[in-house]
DNA sequence: TCAGCATAGTAAACCGATTTAGTACGATAC
DNA sequence: GTATCGTACTAAATCGGTTTACTATGCTGA
């Protein structure tokens, strides 16, 4: 693979020892520093210099690989074109996807962005959104993390659902969410139903459950106490949901469909299904949530209620530059829905089969 | 959920409009900035302040609510306290893994962190560390990315191989982890294998795929030309690992295990194999590579070859802190070698049940 | 008496940019 | 002849800290 051409000369890049300050450009051409960084920058004030000269500016500037210091800049120009994000985990498939949407936005808007992950830890959820205003962030953006106290600088939560003043949300619609998971296997002919609640420090689990009390009993579906399951740990692996499933399954109330907080709890929760002897679907049909790389290759491929969730990180990453870069204009909104979509795959099936088991 | 209190008085709270400055809290008590400055940062030179005083201006301090604008001293100190990381892809198993460790020994040593992913556009693999040095960031990551030019900062490449000037490569045990898996499946009585290569960007395609030649040589394995498959394609779905192998069956030539290039693509040949009518692990076992999160709770449960891939972060972060600080008497490693580890799970098997099919 | 030293600080340079206010000079207008 | 304007810049302030060099005062000891 040829490797492209850099396009300094090779003596350019030899004199790149620790960088080339303006100060040092502007002594080599002769000129003064604002001369220099008026014709840099492009700006207004460059347009009392000649043409001429301001090729010779250039040309030195590329000649001496000059790259002006990002800090001075934002220094004097109080700003820094760069933002905080706060995340629980960098691991796990859900933040990943959502921080990959904010990348995308970010870096083409030509903002960097710190990443912080707290791991449910109560302390550093406190105290980093403060260490990144001491690093002048313009912006943050926090993933399924509550901002608790109001911020100096203009934030986005990505799934927050408090009224935080300055705050952002960005939220899934989880009322039609569940509607649609329970939609399908209502159609399916399921009527014993078992549930997996997210963690408590979930910023969705409260919202979700709600919308899926309310889904069921528009469906006429009862919520039997014994078929709740509640996910517990700080980690994000299927261990999780295979230890609630083995729960739900002792408590020896029946049910033919199972609908879980997330995808990979809804894995762990097969697993479980399975070394109790119940084949998924044909017994137990398992819908789970997000929709995350993995759900489409397991087996059987997962039915799940898609979240958007890099669609949320660009969202939130275009919200939070407009609020930063247009404050007056833009009179931030409060909250931003959006819209979930069933993916139907192989681990639901028709209750039909099932009966002889029920 | 108890809410921590915030230490800060309410009053302190409300000052901190758009942050306090080191003259406005000099001001407030009569002091000159050097001396608050010394007292907050415990300078040496703070020694020839009594006690009473920098407790003074301590209090002060924490009434106001002072924090340090991170910009201004990293500018005059030349020490900024950030690294880059360089990704291929943030959403994908590998990078994320990774990345989760740099973020532990990072964050724990007071350093914060910019992301940056190419998708392996070669202008972005370009360009992303001159910007990054331009933001002063004191050392550079590279994950499955080839640095190609000697950089003004210390560096870490994570699975890089070339030999870059200032580079300290952070390498899998190649030769050992095929020997293992190698010897794995011709103890399980396989003889005739296929095998996925990675894409050609990918830095450990190469060194990976010599250690297979030679661990097949050194079992007396023939590695045949038709049941070599490569991955094509820039995402990292296992959709590239399931098209390749469907070539590997297209050709004819039969075999009784596979290894791939990692676990992403195995997730992918399964499925592929399964709908040839192949079932896994009896007809075939297949062995995976990386133990990405998913490999355990795939079915059958992924066989594979684990790299200690937070740790490989975990060790980048540290010899790139430890070169940042003390370049003198670490006379920088050029490579640092991490081994792997066999995980033996339910995708392989012993290959006499397969006779009748071989 | 006064050099010497410790105490308790301060003034000002500096990091590397941006930006405001102003200067020097030549040409044109009246 | 000079007021005015445009051109082509420059000097210096500024962002918010850190750090070096220095000062002012009081006390001790010879």
């Amino acid at each position: 693979m040829p490797r492209p051409k850099s396009n300094g000369t090779s003596a350019a890049r030899k004199s790149s020892g620790t960088g080339v300050s303006l100060k040092r450009l502007a002594e080599h051409l002769g000129l003064s520093q604002a001369a220099v960084s008026f014709v840099i920058n492009r700006s207004p004030a460059a347009k009392s210099i000649p043409h001429r000269t301001q090729e010779l500016i250039r040309a030195a500037a590329r000649e001496l690989n000059y790259r002006p210091n990002h800090l001075a800049r934002s220094l004097r120009q109080q700003r820094s074109f760069t933002i905080g994000v706060v995340v629980p985990e960098i691991s796990e498939g859900y933040a990943a996807l959502v921080m990959s949407g904010i990348e995308d936005h970010l870096l083409q808007e030509g903002y960097f962005y710190f990443v912080v992950s707290h791991r449910h830890r109560n302390e550093l959820i406190e105290e980093y959104p403060l260490l990144l205003q001491q690093r002048a962030v313009e912006g943050l953006i926090a993933v399924d993390t509550v901002l608790s106290e109001a911020l100096d600088v203009p934030s986005v939560a990505v799934s927050g659902h408090r009224d935080v003043p300055g705050v952002t949300n960005i939220v899934l619609n989880h009322a039609r969410a569940a509607c649609l998971a329970l939609q399908h296997l209502t159609n399916l002919g399921h009527r014993e139903m078992a549930f997996i609640k997210g963690q408590e420090f979930s910023s969705d689990t409260e919202v979700r459950w709600e919308a899926v009390r309310e889904a069921a009993q528009k469906f006429g579906i009862e919520v039997k106490e014994h078929l709740i399951g509640q996910l517990e740990g700080e980690s994000s692996s299927p261990l999780l949901g295979y230890q609630v499933t083995q729960k739900l399954l002792a408590s020896g109330e029946p049910f033919s469909a199972l609908f879980s907080f997330n995808d990979i709890s809804a894995i762990g929760a097969i697993q479980a299904l399975r070394e109790a002897g119940r084949r998924v679907p044909e017994d137990v049909s398992v819908v789970g949530f997000d929709d995350i790389q993995s759900a489409a290759f397991q087996n059987p491929a997962l039915t799940t209620v898609r979240q958007p969730l890099r669609e949320m990180g660009m969202i939130a990453a275009e919200i939070l530059l407009r609020r930063i870069t247009a404050p007056a204009t833009t009179p931030h909104p409060k909250e931003i829905m959006v819209e979930p979509e069933l993916i139907v795959r192989a681990s639901t099936a028709s209750v039909l089969k099932t009966v002889v088991h029920g």
